[in-house]
This record gives structure tokens, sequence and C-alpha cells, in this order.
DNA sequence: ACTTGACGAGACTGTCGGTCTCGTTAAAGT
DNA sequence: ACTTTAACGAGACCGACAGTCTCGTCAAGT
């Protein structure tokens, strides 16, 4: 491999402008070779590449470093577990936080953002890749607090809209709105994990009539 | 699945007793030593215990036999897999099916059967043992299998309360029933695996509120 | 007595996550 | 140019674990 180094953005780590040669704590100049950004993105195109073919297969650290050809330490040098690394690849590539509608209805802004949940996680490539890395999560303590910090913006994205709805009088003051986000995510994972029931568009109408009432003319 | 043994032993009943063995008994006459029955106990209560006592943590194969005092061997004998055994460990012992309620009131009815099953699964001992075995799950097809099938009856007699409630009257006839099922369990586990929500009587209320409507005075 | 097969014990195999080592190579300072 | 430093690819290595195999023993039936 060894590409000839496209010096990407510095990862982060030490400031270099650090003239003072601290000994004592902290921040110490960098010398030294510099992290590859090739390696980085051959590792991240890998894992997500073996992500989305391995259907529901579990995916291994070396497979990974193999089809990146990169050193397992070198993996590891810049995630701290498997998990991390698999996460990164699906959540850089993933398509962006759409800001949730806000179309003046309750109904219709619930109905868009549940619709758009489904259809995003059933949507081409990322079905089984998601699907192995919720199974990996259950055995890799550190992904599963990764993932569910990830969740959470989604579910406080689904709280905003229920909150404006309610500013708006269109729920009832009094409609207790984490169990309405929980039967959206709980409804959306159930089915998403076991594959059981669809996930469409017409599911998205139903679930929206089920949680607001049947539409009212 | 199954080592040797033409008999095809099922790991549930097996005839207890001694000489004479009460004559239940298979067809096909049996030579050689027979199953110690007293081991299969010892097995499913070694894994029970350690389901029980690891707070999520993973169980080894090797954990229960030895805590059973008994070999790794015996323990394959009887059961396809380490899934399989912490599964039947559970449902063993688990609170049986009772049958679903049937007031003449899918509300009530409704709120029962949520609320028992939000209860038994909060209920002491057996919270982190079914979250192990959720976990577990995720890595062993063959237990993901197994739990699918049990979960599958528990659905089955939700559907029968709604079915119920519908001949009734109580539901619109277009109703989706799938959905309300998949409705109930999707909160269920998402909470349940989870921990981030109660699951409490309240809980059940509000759910049951929820999904048929504010109750009618 | 003799056959059969379950038993406890534990050695063994294969897989995998993660660490360690090694020789190499790129970046910086001098 | 020379030296220092740290990232690099490669892969040996470790520990944990599911599942298999073997062995000597022991109980049930013939």
């Amino acid at each position: 491999m060894e590409a000839k180094d496209a010096e990407g953005p510095a990862p982060d780590a030490g400031s270099r402008g650090g003239a003072g040669t601290a000994g004592t704590g902290g921040a110490r100049p960098h010398t030294g070779r510099r992290r590859n950004e090739a390696a980085r993105q051959a590792v991240l195109d890998a894992a997500l590449r073996l992500l989305v073919e391995s259907k529901g297969a579990p995916i291994t650290v070396e497979a990974v470093a193999r089809a990146a050809g990169v050193g397992k330490q070198t993996l590891y040098r810049w995630w701290p577990s498997k998990g991390a690394v698999l996460l990164d690849a699906l959540t850089d590539r993933a398509g962006q936080d759409v800001p949730p509608p806000d179309t003046g209805s309750l109904r219709e802004d619930l109905r868009t953002v549940v619709a758009a949940t489904f259809a995003a996680a059933q949507r081409a490539p990322w079905a089984p890749a998601l699907r192995t890395l919720v199974r990996e999560a259950a055995t890799d303590p550190h992904l599963a607090e990764l993932l569910r910090a990830y969740t959470g913006t989604r579910r406080a994205l689904l709280r905003e809209v229920l909150d404006r709805g309610r500013a708006r009088g269109e729920l009832p003051a009094d409609r207790d709105l984490d169990l309405l986000v929980d039967q959206v995510y709980g409804l959306f994972w159930y089915r998403f994990l076991l594959g059981h029931a669809p996930l469409d568009a017409a599911a998205a109408e139903r679930l929206t009539d089920s949680l607001l009432g049947p539409a009212a003319p």
C-alpha cells in the first residue's frame, strides 16, 4: 500500500505549534512520521464493504485489515475496538441527519419522519450492515455505548417533532411523549431486526394513524 | 443435530425412576446405561443460577458444566448448543403461559396481558437472565431460532385477545392487528433491552390507552 | 458375565479479539 | 546529509471460548 500520502487533515492529536518543548506535562510537539490518511480511508472503505456484503455474518478484524491492506496494529492504533471501526465506517458514509420536517402538521411531520426512518434502514446496502452492527453490539459494550449515543440523537429529533405538535395543541398536554418515541423506535427495531413484517411507507402510515388516532377529515 | 444415538432423546421428558421404569417407555428397547436425570437437573439448575447471577455477562459452557459437576460431553450429548441449554434452563422454570384473560372487555384484557408481560420480565431474577439470553442469541443462530419460536407463542396469545376484541366490535374491522402486536412487543423489547425507561403497570396502562385511544367514560 | 452406552474429566482443535515485536519508512529537527 | 521519532505492514503470539474426541469408569439390561 503505502500510497503517496494524501496528507489529509491532521487527525487531531498534538498541536504542532507548541514551541515550548514542554517537558512537564500535557501536549508535546509531534515528531516522527504522521498518520497515513490513505490507510484510514482504506480501512473505512474495507469495513463498509465487508459490512454490506456480509449478510448478517460477523466481521473479523483480520478480514478488515487484510481487505484494507493494513496491519492490525495500525487499525488498533486509531480505533479502540473492532466495533468502533465498524460504526465509524457506517456513520462516516451514512446519509446525514436531515433536519426534521416542520410543516405545521404533526401528523404529516410524524409520517414523514417515520417513513424516512423506515426507508433509510431498508435502503439497499444498509440493512445487512446495520443488522451486523447491532449483532456485534450485543457482545461489545464499547460499540453498544457508541450505538446508544448515535440512536439518541435520532430519538431527540423525533422528540422535537412531537414537542412542536403538542405546543400547537395537536396532542393532549398530558400525552406521554417518551412513550410515543419508544413506540416508534420500538416497532422500528423490532421489525428491522426480526424481519418478519415490512417497514414500508404503508406501515409508516398505519403506525402514524395508530399513534395519533384515525385521521380527521 | 446430535451426535449418535438413533433414539433422538427429547431433552424434555425423561422418565425418572429406577429399575422397572414404569412403562411409559419408548417403543424401542434400550440397552446400556440410561440417561442420568440428576445430571440433567444439575445442568439446568446451574445454568439458571449462572444466568441469573451474571448481570449481562456471557456464560461459558465450561462454567455451566463445572457448576453442575458434569462433563462437557454430557452437556453436548443432550443439548445441541450452549444456547439451547440456556433457553431450556430459562423456559423450564419460567412462569408458564397463563391462558390469556377473556373478560369480555378488550381494553381490560389487553391491559392485563401487557402488564403481565412487563411484570414477568422485570420480576426479580429473570431480567438479567433474559437479557443475557438475547445477547447470546445475537451470535448463536440456533438460539435465535429457538427464541423466535418461543416468542412466537407469546405473540399468538396476544393476537387471540385482539381477535376476540375485534369480533366483539371493539376494534374497527380494518385495524392492522399484526401492527398492534408488534407495537406491544416492539416497545417491550426496546425498553427491556435498553433499560432507559420503566416497564411498570403505569406504562402498561398508558400503552393500552395509546393503542386503543383514550378510555371512553 | 458380558455388552452397551452414559458418565466425569480433560486434552485438543479452530476461531477470533487484541497485543507485541520486528524491520521498514516517512516526517521533522539539526 | 544525518539523526530521531513514530507510523507503517506483516505476522507471531496470547487468552478465551465453543465444540469435539478420547479414556477409563460405571450402571442398566441380557
